[in-house]
DNA sequence: ACATTTTTGGTAAAATTTACTATAATTGAG
DNA sequence: CTCAATTATAGTAAATTTTACCAAAAATGT
Protein backbone atom coordinates (compact mmCIF):
# COMPACT_ATOMS: atom_id res chain seq x y z
CA UNK A 1 0.00 0.00 0.00
CA UNK A 2 1.25 3.13 -0.97
CA UNK A 3 0.64 6.67 0.90
CA UNK A 4 1.69 8.77 -1.62
CA UNK A 5 -1.78 8.90 -2.85
CA UNK A 6 -3.36 12.04 -2.84
CA UNK A 7 -5.70 11.14 0.48
CA UNK A 8 -8.78 13.31 -1.08
CA UNK A 9 -9.48 10.87 -3.93
CA UNK A 10 -8.91 7.51 -1.56
CA UNK A 11 -12.31 6.13 -0.47
CA UNK A 12 -13.42 5.47 3.04
CA UNK A 13 -14.95 1.65 4.04
CA UNK A 14 -17.59 -0.10 5.96
CA UNK A 15 -16.32 -3.73 5.94
CA UNK A 16 -19.29 -6.54 6.02
CA UNK A 17 -19.04 -9.80 6.42
CA UNK A 18 -21.10 -12.52 4.96
CA UNK A 19 -21.49 -15.80 6.12
CA UNK A 20 -22.34 -19.10 3.69
CA UNK A 21 -23.35 -21.85 6.68
CA UNK A 22 -23.39 -24.94 5.37
CA UNK A 23 -24.78 -27.97 7.56
CA UNK A 24 -25.40 -31.47 6.11
CA UNK A 25 -28.69 -33.42 7.32
CA UNK A 26 -27.02 -36.61 6.98
CA UNK A 27 -30.17 -38.64 8.09
CA UNK A 28 -32.73 -36.99 5.37
CA UNK A 29 -29.98 -36.36 2.95
CA UNK A 30 -30.02 -32.82 2.21
CA UNK A 31 -27.02 -30.27 2.14
CA UNK A 32 -28.89 -26.95 3.95
CA UNK A 33 -27.93 -23.36 4.21
CA UNK A 34 -28.72 -21.04 6.61
CA UNK A 35 -30.30 -17.69 5.69
CA UNK A 36 -32.41 -14.70 7.35
CA UNK A 37 -35.04 -12.57 6.09
CA UNK A 38 -34.25 -8.86 6.23
CA UNK A 39 -36.06 -6.68 8.67
CA UNK A 40 -35.13 -3.68 6.87
CA UNK A 41 -34.36 -1.73 3.73
CA UNK A 42 -32.75 -2.72 1.52
CA UNK A 43 -34.04 -5.75 0.24
CA UNK A 44 -36.52 -5.98 3.34
CA UNK A 45 -38.68 -9.47 3.64
CA UNK A 46 -36.26 -10.74 0.98
CA UNK A 47 -33.80 -13.55 2.46
CA UNK A 48 -29.94 -13.24 2.43
CA UNK A 49 -27.00 -14.49 3.90
CA UNK A 50 -26.09 -13.80 7.62
CA UNK A 51 -23.78 -11.01 7.61
CA UNK A 52 -22.39 -8.22 10.20
CA UNK A 53 -20.51 -5.05 9.52
CA UNK A 54 -16.72 -5.36 11.20
CA UNK A 55 -16.33 -3.64 14.89
CA UNK A 56 -13.48 -1.78 16.10
CA UNK A 57 -10.47 -4.05 16.88
CA UNK A 58 -12.14 -6.77 15.78
CA UNK A 59 -10.71 -9.18 13.18
CA UNK A 60 -12.54 -10.46 10.25
CA UNK A 61 -12.98 -13.78 11.26
CA UNK A 62 -13.72 -12.91 14.74
CA UNK A 63 -16.58 -10.81 12.97
CA UNK A 64 -17.38 -14.11 11.17
CA UNK A 65 -17.72 -15.88 14.48
CA UNK A 66 -19.82 -13.48 15.98
CA UNK A 67 -22.48 -13.73 13.24
CA UNK A 68 -22.31 -17.74 13.85
CA UNK A 69 -23.01 -17.52 17.43
CA UNK A 70 -25.51 -14.73 16.88
CA UNK A 71 -27.77 -17.21 15.21
CA UNK A 72 -27.13 -20.82 15.87
CA UNK A 73 -25.17 -22.52 18.80
CA UNK A 74 -22.65 -24.86 17.75
CA UNK A 75 -19.46 -26.41 18.62
CA UNK A 76 -18.45 -28.41 16.08
CA UNK A 77 -17.29 -26.66 12.66
CA UNK A 78 -15.54 -25.73 9.99
CA UNK A 79 -14.15 -21.82 8.97
CA UNK A 80 -12.50 -19.95 6.11
CA UNK A 81 -12.74 -17.27 3.92
CA UNK A 82 -14.42 -17.02 0.57
CA UNK A 83 -14.12 -13.75 -1.82
CA UNK A 84 -14.39 -10.64 -1.35
CA UNK A 85 -16.71 -8.48 -3.38
CA UNK A 86 -16.06 -5.28 -3.55
CA UNK A 87 -17.18 -3.31 -6.48
CA UNK A 88 -18.43 -0.05 -6.04
CA UNK A 89 -22.26 -0.60 -7.11
CA UNK A 90 -22.80 -4.07 -5.28
CA UNK A 91 -24.83 -2.47 -2.59
CA UNK A 92 -27.68 0.10 -3.66
CA UNK A 93 -27.31 2.14 -0.54
CA UNK A 94 -24.64 3.07 -2.26
CA UNK A 95 -26.19 5.72 -4.51
CA UNK A 96 -24.07 5.99 -7.50
CA UNK A 97 -21.46 8.54 -7.95
CA UNK A 98 -22.30 9.56 -4.35
CA UNK A 99 -18.88 8.72 -3.09
CA UNK A 100 -19.44 8.42 0.21
CA UNK A 101 -18.83 5.38 2.49
CA UNK A 102 -18.66 2.22 0.75
CA UNK A 103 -19.66 -1.10 1.76
CA UNK A 104 -16.67 -4.24 1.01
CA UNK A 105 -18.47 -7.81 1.56
CA UNK A 106 -15.29 -9.92 3.01
CA UNK A 107 -17.29 -13.52 2.52
CA UNK A 108 -16.43 -16.78 4.43
CA UNK A 109 -17.68 -20.23 4.30
CA UNK A 110 -18.32 -22.25 7.14
CA UNK A 111 -19.90 -26.11 7.80
CA UNK A 112 -21.07 -26.68 10.68
CA UNK A 113 -22.48 -30.22 12.63
CA UNK A 114 -25.83 -30.58 12.05
CA UNK A 115 -27.20 -32.53 15.01
CA UNK A 116 -25.52 -29.75 17.47
CA UNK A 117 -26.41 -26.67 15.60
CA UNK A 118 -29.39 -25.14 17.36
CA UNK A 119 -31.03 -22.28 16.12
CA UNK A 120 -31.46 -19.45 18.80
CA UNK A 121 -34.89 -19.59 19.71
CA UNK A 122 -36.15 -16.09 19.88
CA UNK A 123 -34.88 -15.89 16.48
CA UNK A 124 -38.12 -16.21 14.25
CA UNK A 125 -35.98 -15.07 10.58
CA UNK A 126 -33.29 -17.23 10.32
CA UNK A 127 -33.83 -20.70 9.08
CA UNK A 128 -32.53 -23.93 7.29
CA UNK A 129 -32.63 -23.70 3.56
CA UNK A 130 -32.52 -26.68 1.47
CA UNK A 131 -29.84 -25.99 -1.01
CA UNK A 132 -31.52 -26.69 -4.19
CA UNK A 133 -34.30 -24.53 -3.00
CA UNK A 134 -32.91 -21.47 -2.28
CA UNK A 135 -35.17 -18.56 -3.47
CA UNK A 136 -33.96 -15.74 -4.88
CA UNK A 137 -31.61 -13.28 -2.43
CA UNK A 138 -30.92 -9.96 -1.57
CA UNK A 139 -28.07 -7.74 -2.54
CA UNK A 140 -25.31 -10.11 -4.98
CA UNK A 141 -25.54 -12.95 -2.13
CA UNK A 142 -26.71 -16.23 -4.44
CA UNK A 143 -24.10 -15.43 -6.31
CA UNK A 144 -21.59 -15.37 -3.21
CA UNK A 145 -23.87 -18.52 -1.90
CA UNK A 146 -22.85 -19.98 -5.23
CA UNK A 147 -19.21 -19.64 -4.55
CA UNK A 148 -19.30 -20.90 -1.41
CA UNK A 149 -20.81 -24.00 -3.22
CA UNK A 150 -18.37 -24.76 -5.41
CA UNK A 151 -15.62 -24.33 -2.66
CA UNK A 152 -17.80 -27.05 -0.19
CA UNK A 153 -17.60 -29.26 -3.38
CA UNK A 154 -13.62 -28.50 -3.86
CA UNK A 155 -13.11 -28.77 0.00
CA UNK A 156 -14.67 -32.18 0.34
CA UNK A 157 -12.58 -33.70 -2.24
CA UNK A 158 -9.07 -33.19 -1.39
CA UNK A 159 -9.31 -31.58 2.29
CA UNK A 160 -10.64 -33.41 5.62
CA UNK A 161 -13.64 -31.12 6.45
CA UNK A 162 -15.91 -33.88 7.05
CA UNK A 163 -14.15 -34.97 10.18
CA UNK A 164 -15.26 -31.69 11.67
CA UNK A 165 -18.61 -32.05 11.64
CA UNK A 166 -18.67 -35.62 12.00
CA UNK A 167 -18.69 -36.95 15.69
CA UNK A 168 -15.06 -38.24 17.15
CA UNK A 169 -16.31 -41.59 16.20
CA UNK A 170 -18.60 -42.32 13.30
CA UNK A 171 -19.04 -45.28 10.86
CA UNK A 172 -18.02 -45.31 7.16
CA UNK A 173 -21.64 -45.53 5.65
CA UNK A 174 -21.75 -41.97 7.87
CA UNK A 175 -18.90 -40.54 6.07
CA UNK A 176 -20.93 -41.72 2.25
CA UNK A 177 -23.93 -40.14 3.53
CA UNK A 178 -22.24 -36.80 3.90
CA UNK A 179 -20.79 -37.00 0.70
CA UNK A 180 -23.99 -38.19 -1.15
CA UNK A 181 -25.75 -35.62 0.35
CA UNK A 182 -23.69 -32.98 -1.27
CA UNK A 183 -22.58 -34.95 -4.63
CA UNK A 184 -26.25 -36.21 -5.06
CA UNK A 185 -27.48 -39.65 -6.60
CA UNK A 186 -24.43 -40.29 -9.47
CA UNK A 187 -22.16 -40.20 -6.71
CA UNK A 188 -19.55 -43.38 -6.57
CA UNK A 189 -20.76 -46.03 -5.19
CA UNK A 190 -20.09 -47.72 -1.68
CA UNK A 191 -17.51 -49.99 -1.76
CA UNK A 192 -15.68 -48.35 -3.79
CA UNK A 193 -15.55 -45.07 -1.79
CA UNK A 194 -14.97 -47.32 1.63
CA UNK A 195 -11.87 -48.76 -0.43
CA UNK A 196 -10.25 -45.88 -1.57
CA UNK A 197 -10.65 -43.80 1.85
CA UNK A 198 -9.25 -46.94 3.64
CA UNK A 199 -6.42 -47.42 1.56
CA UNK A 200 -5.33 -43.45 2.06
CA UNK A 201 -4.63 -44.61 5.63
CA UNK A 202 -5.97 -41.83 7.84
CA UNK A 203 -9.00 -44.04 9.25
CA UNK A 204 -8.81 -45.58 12.32
CA UNK A 205 -10.85 -48.68 12.57
CA UNK A 206 -11.64 -48.84 16.50
CA UNK A 207 -13.10 -51.97 16.59
CA UNK A 208 -15.76 -51.32 18.49
CA UNK A 209 -18.92 -51.96 17.04
CA UNK A 210 -22.89 -50.45 17.23
CA UNK A 211 -25.73 -51.59 16.25
CA UNK A 212 -28.78 -49.59 14.53
CA UNK A 213 -31.49 -51.54 13.72
CA UNK A 214 -31.15 -54.34 11.03
CA UNK A 215 -28.20 -55.32 9.39
CA UNK A 216 -24.69 -56.07 10.65
CA UNK A 217 -23.54 -54.14 13.05
CA UNK A 218 -20.38 -51.54 11.56
CA UNK A 219 -17.03 -50.64 12.84
CA UNK A 220 -16.68 -47.22 14.45
CA UNK A 221 -13.83 -45.15 13.09
CA UNK A 222 -12.09 -42.25 13.84
CA UNK A 223 -10.12 -39.86 12.26
CA UNK A 224 -6.30 -39.64 12.49
CA UNK A 225 -4.95 -35.72 12.04
CA UNK A 226 -1.50 -37.37 12.05
CA UNK A 227 -1.82 -40.13 9.44
CA UNK A 228 -3.62 -37.30 7.32
CA UNK A 229 -0.72 -34.55 7.66
CA UNK A 230 1.98 -36.21 5.17
CA UNK A 231 -0.74 -36.17 2.24
CA UNK A 232 -1.30 -32.31 3.39
CA UNK A 233 0.78 -31.45 0.10
CA UNK A 234 0.56 -33.93 -2.30
CA UNK A 235 -2.11 -34.17 -5.04
CA UNK A 236 -4.80 -36.25 -3.88
CA UNK A 237 -8.89 -36.90 -3.82
CA UNK A 238 -10.47 -39.02 -1.77
CA UNK A 239 -14.00 -39.43 -3.31
CA UNK B 1 -24.32 -6.76 6.24
CA UNK B 2 -26.97 -5.64 8.97
CA UNK B 3 -27.25 -1.71 10.10
CA UNK B 4 -29.13 -2.33 13.17
CA UNK B 5 -25.45 -2.26 14.85
CA UNK B 6 -24.26 0.95 16.39
CA UNK B 7 -22.80 2.58 14.41
CA UNK B 8 -19.94 4.05 17.17
CA UNK B 9 -18.42 0.88 17.56
CA UNK B 10 -18.01 0.22 13.44
CA UNK B 11 -14.32 1.06 12.21
CA UNK B 12 -13.68 2.55 9.07
CA UNK B 13 -11.62 1.46 6.59
CA UNK B 14 -8.71 2.04 4.04
CA UNK B 15 -8.76 -0.74 1.92
CA UNK B 16 -5.63 -1.48 -0.16
CA UNK B 17 -5.04 -3.81 -2.65
CA UNK B 18 -1.35 -5.58 -2.73
CA UNK B 19 -0.42 -7.63 -5.77
CA UNK B 20 1.61 -11.30 -6.09
CA UNK B 21 2.86 -10.50 -9.77
CA UNK B 22 4.58 -13.81 -11.00
CA UNK B 23 6.54 -14.36 -14.41
CA UNK B 24 8.42 -17.08 -15.99
CA UNK B 25 11.41 -16.46 -17.88
CA UNK B 26 11.71 -20.16 -19.46
CA UNK B 27 14.66 -19.51 -20.91
CA UNK B 28 16.70 -19.21 -17.72
CA UNK B 29 13.99 -21.50 -15.97
CA UNK B 30 13.25 -19.26 -13.42
CA UNK B 31 10.07 -18.39 -11.80
CA UNK B 32 10.13 -13.96 -11.36
CA UNK B 33 8.26 -12.23 -8.65
CA UNK B 34 8.06 -8.24 -8.93
CA UNK B 35 8.70 -6.50 -5.63
CA UNK B 36 9.20 -2.92 -4.60
CA UNK B 37 11.74 -0.91 -2.58
CA UNK B 38 10.07 1.33 -0.12
CA UNK B 39 10.78 5.03 -0.45
CA UNK B 40 8.90 5.49 2.67
CA UNK B 41 7.92 4.38 6.30
CA UNK B 42 6.75 2.11 7.72
CA UNK B 43 9.72 -0.82 6.51
CA UNK B 44 11.75 2.40 4.27
CA UNK B 45 14.15 0.53 2.13
CA UNK B 46 12.47 -3.06 2.64
CA UNK B 47 11.82 -4.27 0.20
CA UNK B 48 7.49 -5.30 -0.27
CA UNK B 49 4.90 -6.36 -3.05
CA UNK B 50 3.56 -3.86 -5.31
CA UNK B 51 0.23 -1.89 -3.79
CA UNK B 52 -2.00 0.83 -3.81
CA UNK B 53 -4.89 2.21 -2.10
CA UNK B 54 -8.69 1.97 -3.19
CA UNK B 55 -9.56 5.22 -5.13
CA UNK B 56 -13.07 6.29 -5.15
CA UNK B 57 -15.40 4.67 -7.54
CA UNK B 58 -12.81 1.84 -8.16
CA UNK B 59 -13.56 -1.79 -8.28
CA UNK B 60 -10.79 -4.01 -6.31
CA UNK B 61 -9.98 -5.08 -9.38
CA UNK B 62 -9.84 -1.87 -11.03
CA UNK B 63 -7.20 -1.22 -8.32
CA UNK B 64 -5.04 -4.26 -9.00
CA UNK B 65 -4.87 -3.50 -12.73
CA UNK B 66 -3.69 -0.03 -11.84
CA UNK B 67 -0.58 -1.31 -9.94
CA UNK B 68 0.47 -3.62 -12.25
CA UNK B 69 0.21 -0.90 -15.23
CA UNK B 70 2.05 1.84 -13.23
CA UNK B 71 5.07 -0.50 -12.50
CA UNK B 72 5.16 -3.01 -15.89
CA UNK B 73 4.10 -2.63 -19.65
CA UNK B 74 2.22 -5.97 -20.27
CA UNK B 75 -0.63 -6.83 -22.56
CA UNK B 76 -1.20 -10.43 -21.83
CA UNK B 77 -2.03 -12.00 -18.36
CA UNK B 78 -3.82 -13.54 -15.87
CA UNK B 79 -5.17 -11.93 -12.75
CA UNK B 80 -6.93 -13.31 -9.94
CA UNK B 81 -8.19 -12.64 -6.58
CA UNK B 82 -6.12 -14.11 -4.14
CA UNK B 83 -7.08 -13.69 0.20
CA UNK B 84 -8.06 -10.69 2.42
CA UNK B 85 -5.95 -9.58 5.04
CA UNK B 86 -7.51 -7.88 7.36
CA UNK B 87 -6.56 -8.58 11.22
CA UNK B 88 -6.50 -5.50 13.27
CA UNK B 89 -3.17 -5.75 14.06
CA UNK B 90 -1.28 -6.17 10.54
CA UNK B 91 0.47 -2.50 9.51
CA UNK B 92 2.54 -0.80 12.43
CA UNK B 93 0.46 2.83 11.13
CA UNK B 94 -2.14 1.32 13.19
CA UNK B 95 -1.10 1.98 16.86
CA UNK B 96 -2.82 -0.43 18.60
CA UNK B 97 -5.63 0.17 21.10
CA UNK B 98 -6.29 3.67 19.08
CA UNK B 99 -8.99 2.34 16.95
CA UNK B 100 -8.77 5.09 14.02
CA UNK B 101 -8.63 4.36 10.76
CA UNK B 102 -7.80 0.93 9.44
CA UNK B 103 -6.24 -0.97 6.18
CA UNK B 104 -7.51 -4.00 5.19
CA UNK B 105 -5.57 -5.60 2.32
CA UNK B 106 -7.22 -7.36 -0.40
CA UNK B 107 -4.11 -9.43 -2.34
CA UNK B 108 -4.17 -9.86 -6.50
CA UNK B 109 -2.31 -13.06 -7.79
CA UNK B 110 -0.87 -12.63 -11.02
CA UNK B 111 0.76 -14.21 -13.76
CA UNK B 112 1.99 -11.88 -16.55
CA UNK B 113 4.16 -12.82 -20.18
CA UNK B 114 8.11 -12.47 -19.03
CA UNK B 115 8.88 -11.56 -22.68
CA UNK B 116 7.20 -8.10 -23.32
CA UNK B 117 6.77 -7.62 -19.42
CA UNK B 118 8.71 -4.20 -19.41
CA UNK B 119 10.13 -2.49 -15.91
CA UNK B 120 8.82 1.44 -16.28
CA UNK B 121 11.97 2.82 -17.52
CA UNK B 122 11.84 6.02 -14.93
CA UNK B 123 10.93 3.29 -11.87
CA UNK B 124 14.42 2.19 -9.95
CA UNK B 125 12.93 0.75 -7.14
CA UNK B 126 10.97 -2.22 -9.24
CA UNK B 127 12.85 -5.39 -9.80
CA UNK B 128 12.17 -8.89 -10.40
CA UNK B 129 13.34 -11.35 -7.80
CA UNK B 130 13.86 -14.88 -8.02
CA UNK B 131 11.29 -16.43 -6.38
CA UNK B 132 13.45 -18.84 -4.12
CA UNK B 133 15.89 -15.72 -3.28
CA UNK B 134 13.22 -13.48 -2.04
CA UNK B 135 14.70 -11.59 1.01
CA UNK B 136 12.00 -10.72 4.21
CA UNK B 137 9.79 -8.42 3.13
CA UNK B 138 7.82 -5.36 4.97
CA UNK B 139 4.42 -5.79 6.15
CA UNK B 140 2.82 -9.38 6.41
CA UNK B 141 3.99 -9.55 2.47
CA UNK B 142 5.94 -12.53 2.93
CA UNK B 143 2.66 -14.79 4.21
CA UNK B 144 0.97 -13.41 1.27
CA UNK B 145 3.98 -14.15 -1.45
CA UNK B 146 3.70 -17.28 0.03
CA UNK B 147 -0.10 -18.05 -0.14
CA UNK B 148 0.34 -16.48 -3.51
CA UNK B 149 3.15 -19.32 -4.96
CA UNK B 150 0.75 -22.01 -3.26
CA UNK B 151 -1.96 -20.52 -5.81
CA UNK B 152 0.61 -20.18 -8.56
CA UNK B 153 1.16 -24.31 -8.26
CA UNK B 154 -2.55 -25.30 -8.00
CA UNK B 155 -3.69 -23.19 -10.70
CA UNK B 156 -1.19 -24.35 -13.28
CA UNK B 157 -2.45 -28.05 -12.15
CA UNK B 158 -5.58 -27.95 -13.15
CA UNK B 159 -6.30 -24.60 -15.19
CA UNK B 160 -4.87 -22.95 -18.01
CA UNK B 161 -3.37 -19.85 -16.72
CA UNK B 162 0.02 -20.79 -18.85
CA UNK B 163 -1.92 -20.33 -22.33
CA UNK B 164 -2.44 -16.48 -20.73
CA UNK B 165 0.96 -16.05 -21.09
CA UNK B 166 2.45 -18.17 -23.97
CA UNK B 167 2.50 -16.84 -27.31
CA UNK B 168 -0.52 -17.87 -29.57
CA UNK B 169 1.35 -20.50 -31.38
CA UNK B 170 4.08 -22.14 -28.90
CA UNK B 171 5.91 -25.61 -28.99
CA UNK B 172 5.14 -28.28 -25.97
CA UNK B 173 8.40 -27.78 -24.85
CA UNK B 174 7.61 -24.41 -24.18
CA UNK B 175 5.56 -25.29 -21.91
CA UNK B 176 7.02 -28.28 -20.67
CA UNK B 177 9.96 -25.86 -19.95
CA UNK B 178 7.27 -23.00 -18.47
CA UNK B 179 6.09 -25.99 -16.19
CA UNK B 180 9.50 -27.24 -14.98
CA UNK B 181 10.49 -23.15 -14.34
CA UNK B 182 7.42 -23.36 -11.45
CA UNK B 183 8.05 -27.04 -10.29
CA UNK B 184 11.16 -27.77 -10.40
CA UNK B 185 13.87 -30.45 -11.12
CA UNK B 186 11.62 -33.66 -10.19
CA UNK B 187 8.97 -32.65 -12.56
CA UNK B 188 7.02 -35.48 -14.83
CA UNK B 189 9.42 -36.03 -17.45
CA UNK B 190 8.80 -34.79 -20.89
CA UNK B 191 7.51 -37.51 -23.15
CA UNK B 192 4.73 -38.26 -20.16
CA UNK B 193 4.19 -35.31 -19.85
CA UNK B 194 3.37 -34.26 -23.79
CA UNK B 195 1.04 -37.40 -23.66
CA UNK B 196 -0.92 -36.58 -21.19
CA UNK B 197 -1.42 -32.92 -22.49
CA UNK B 198 -2.40 -33.68 -26.05
CA UNK B 199 -5.00 -36.78 -24.68
CA UNK B 200 -6.79 -34.09 -23.16
CA UNK B 201 -7.77 -32.86 -26.56
CA UNK B 202 -7.48 -28.84 -25.99
CA UNK B 203 -3.81 -28.65 -27.77
CA UNK B 204 -4.08 -27.65 -31.55
CA UNK B 205 -1.48 -29.19 -33.51
CA UNK B 206 -1.30 -26.46 -36.60
CA UNK B 207 1.20 -28.42 -38.38
CA UNK B 208 3.40 -25.99 -38.78
CA UNK B 209 6.65 -26.13 -37.92
CA UNK B 210 9.60 -24.23 -36.53
CA UNK B 211 13.57 -24.30 -36.31
CA UNK B 212 15.18 -23.06 -33.11
CA UNK B 213 18.73 -24.72 -33.91
CA UNK B 214 19.93 -28.01 -33.57
CA UNK B 215 17.50 -30.54 -33.72
CA UNK B 216 14.03 -32.03 -35.11
CA UNK B 217 11.96 -29.04 -35.82
CA UNK B 218 8.78 -29.34 -33.65
CA UNK B 219 5.39 -28.57 -34.08
CA UNK B 220 3.68 -25.19 -33.19
CA UNK B 221 0.66 -26.16 -31.14
CA UNK B 222 -2.55 -23.37 -30.01
CA UNK B 223 -4.74 -23.66 -27.01
CA UNK B 224 -8.45 -24.41 -27.85
CA UNK B 225 -10.80 -22.50 -25.53
CA UNK B 226 -13.73 -24.40 -27.07
CA UNK B 227 -12.13 -27.65 -26.57
CA UNK B 228 -11.37 -27.22 -23.12
CA UNK B 229 -14.72 -25.63 -21.76
CA UNK B 230 -16.05 -29.17 -21.33
CA UNK B 231 -13.50 -30.01 -18.59
CA UNK B 232 -13.98 -26.81 -16.75
CA UNK B 233 -16.20 -28.73 -14.09
CA UNK B 234 -14.62 -32.03 -13.85
CA UNK B 235 -11.93 -32.81 -11.59
CA UNK B 236 -8.68 -33.77 -13.46
CA UNK B 237 -5.01 -32.50 -13.49
CA UNK B 238 -2.91 -32.05 -16.58
CA UNK B 239 0.37 -32.23 -14.99
C1' DA C 1 -35.71 -70.85 11.48
C1' DC C 2 -35.12 -67.94 7.90
C1' DA C 3 -35.91 -63.92 4.98
C1' DT C 4 -34.07 -59.37 5.12
C1' DT C 5 -30.76 -55.96 5.83
C1' DT C 6 -26.33 -53.95 6.12
C1' DT C 7 -21.26 -54.41 6.49
C1' DT C 8 -17.19 -56.23 4.91
C1' DG C 9 -13.84 -58.24 1.86
C1' DG C 10 -12.87 -59.23 -2.26
C1' DT C 11 -11.89 -59.84 -7.66
C1' DA C 12 -11.76 -59.65 -12.78
C1' DA C 13 -11.70 -56.41 -16.39
C1' DA C 14 -10.82 -51.86 -17.90
C1' DA C 15 -8.25 -47.87 -17.79
C1' DT C 16 -4.42 -45.15 -16.62
C1' DT C 17 0.27 -44.12 -15.24
C1' DT C 18 5.09 -44.92 -15.35
C1' DA C 19 9.51 -45.88 -17.09
C1' DC C 20 11.64 -46.54 -20.94
C1' DT C 21 12.92 -47.35 -26.10
C1' DA C 22 13.07 -46.58 -31.01
C1' DT C 23 12.68 -43.71 -34.87
C1' DA C 24 12.39 -39.19 -37.39
C1' DA C 25 14.10 -34.81 -38.76
C1' DT C 26 16.95 -31.33 -38.28
C1' DT C 27 21.87 -28.72 -37.35
C1' DG C 28 26.71 -28.26 -37.46
C1' DA C 29 31.51 -30.04 -37.51
C1' DG C 30 34.93 -31.91 -40.37
C1' DC D 1 28.69 -34.18 -48.38
C1' DT D 2 28.74 -37.28 -44.49
C1' DC D 3 27.86 -38.28 -40.04
C1' DA D 4 27.66 -37.38 -35.04
C1' DA D 5 24.87 -34.81 -32.04
C1' DT D 6 20.54 -33.01 -30.91
C1' DT D 7 15.74 -32.57 -30.31
C1' DA D 8 10.95 -34.13 -31.43
C1' DT D 9 7.79 -37.64 -31.85
C1' DA D 10 5.68 -42.17 -31.40
C1' DG D 11 5.19 -45.62 -29.17
C1' DT D 12 5.02 -49.96 -25.65
C1' DA D 13 5.36 -53.26 -21.80
C1' DA D 14 4.86 -53.43 -16.97
C1' DA D 15 2.94 -51.56 -12.93
C1' DT D 16 -0.69 -49.46 -10.83
C1' DT D 17 -5.25 -47.71 -10.17
C1' DT D 18 -10.09 -47.49 -11.08
C1' DT D 19 -14.47 -49.48 -12.02
C1' DA D 20 -18.20 -52.46 -11.75
C1' DC D 21 -19.49 -55.97 -9.64
C1' DC D 22 -20.17 -60.30 -6.29
C1' DA D 23 -20.33 -63.20 -2.10
C1' DA D 24 -19.83 -64.03 2.64
C1' DA D 25 -20.53 -62.32 7.49
C1' DA D 26 -23.31 -60.70 11.15
C1' DA D 27 -26.91 -58.61 12.78
C1' DT D 28 -32.52 -57.90 13.04
C1' DG D 29 -37.36 -59.23 13.13
C1' DT D 30 -41.31 -62.12 11.93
Amino acid sequence: MNLNNNKSILEDFKVGVDNVIFSIDSQQNRLLVLLIKRQEEPYIKKWSLPGTLVRQGESLEQAAYRILSEKIRVNNLYLEQLYTFGGPDRDPRESPNSYGVRYLSVSYFALVRFEEAKLMANDHHTTWYIMDRVPQLGFDHNQILNYGYQRLRSKLEYSPIAFDVLPQLFTLNDLYQLYTSVFGENFTDYSNFRNRLLKLGFLIDTGKKVSRGAGRPPSLYRFNHEAFAPLKDKPFVFI
